[in-house]
DNA sequence: AAGTTCCTCGTACACCGTAAGGGGTAGGAA
DNA sequence: TTCCTACCCCTTACGGTGTACGAGGAACTT
């Protein structure tokens, strides 16, 4: 199945009036910050943008399509690293902007598991990603390796992570903890005893926490993968 | 707002006959295996069971709340490991089973970022990940710590490995590297030549690289978390 | 003046989740 | 026996959704 980014965004000679697949784009990621991904329709897009719901198909072939769009654009936020950074602090800064990336656009990460979007800003930034890695020494599947230990952490962390900070807005509230912990006191002790720690809400500090010992265990490696 | 945990399952005096909460639950998973989170309808669910319609509302407030219904039951199958085996191996099992259970069910990571269930069977799951590393000594937020450390990781890897394997019947299906590599070859020629990395798509072995990272790092925590 | 290309829109169709309420059936009470 | 109540299933209907199809209009070329 062909993808957006095989077609060209049609051409369009003639100055664009008010419609146009940048402006499209550029309200639909307003409007999934604001609202989420669910409330999302293209009548509500169109409406938003003073236009019929219809007209929007000329610049954008499928909602599926905008929403790849979108996901694509959030990537290209992402900033880069200085080109002489050594690769350990070069790749802990990468870390930190992709996870503060995905806590700012709660939609996004739920919208990466439902498209396997590939746009040339993801690409973008996997390559700028892969570049500190290979330039300390190590191969490429070395590099590649490391690179997605790191990120896979850092998304499924946000993933957990946003689902218990979801604002004004967002879809589904946050469960009452208190009520579950009232459920299963009894239970599963060891379980409520955890939910009511203040440290295990220090999400922050456990993003930290995790990082750390990600990075370590790659840094072990290195030598041997180089 | 209330969650489906805090409702009764309705009472059921007589025989219920055909429908239940169970069976409906037990259909709908069928579904979601076979066809996707985004194909399920409660009109074919129904017509699945041969019923009508809104016949499934008696049982089941809602389609968001049968989905999280569908979600802990997946918790469920979770093996439980050895009741005195060391927490080193322990967690290493468990987060096997973790992936496992995420790329045999590709719709759970996808609902779970969706709607933040915690029910009865997840809560299970958590408190027996927490056991074996409070018996080996930890705090509780150490413990919690450790679990979310490494759980992070496994998730956010199968969502990534999920939208690589996107068998027949799933909502999208993945895109296609070769068109990708063409794409993107004299821009960004250090990832086209990592998508061209035959070591790169050994996915049981990148699992168990970036796993073994994480225990390492929380290993050499261990002792100072005590 | 005629044709061509680009863009916008109106209409329509097949779906979706579910609110509201109508019946039927079973069991207990009178 | 008759009535009442609780439980379960269904019909109808409403307001949404994505988008196929094709009718236009506006601008530019010939």
């Amino acid at each position: 199945m062909d993808s957006v980014w095989f077609g060209k965004p049609r051409p369009s000679s003639g100055q664009p009036l008010g419609l146009s697949r940048e402006a499209i784009v550029r309200k639909a990621l307003e409007m999934l910050d604001e609202h989420g991904l669910t409330k999302l329709s293209m009548r509500k897009l169109a409406a938003a943008l003073g236009a019929a719901p219809m007209s929007l198909y000329w610049h954008v072939p499928t909602k599926d399509a905008l929403i790849e769009l979108c996901v694509d654009e959030i990537y290209g936020d992402f900033p880069l690293p200085a080109p002489d950074a050594d690769w350990e602090p070069a790749l802990r800064e990468m870390m930190h902007s992709l996870r503060h990336l995905a806590l700012k656009h709660p939609w996004w990460l739920r919208a990466i598991g439902e498209f396997t979007t590939i746009g040339p800003k993801a690409v973008a930034m996997a390559d700028s990603m892969l570049e500190p890695m290979l330039r300390a020494g190590l191969t490429t599947a070395a590099a590649a390796q490391s690179v997605s230990t790191v990120s896979s952490f850092v998304t499924g962390y946000a993933l957990a992570e946003a689902n218990f900070t979801a604002r004004g807005g967002m879809d589904s509230s946050p469960p009452d903890l208190g009520k579950i912990a009232d459920l299963y006191r009894e239970k599963h002790p060891r379980y409520v005893e955890m939910l009511n720690d203040p440290a295990v809400w220090t999400l922050e500090g456990q993003f930290e926490f995790g990082l750390d010992c990600v990075i370590d265990g790659i840094k072990a490696r290195v030598a041997a993968l180089r």
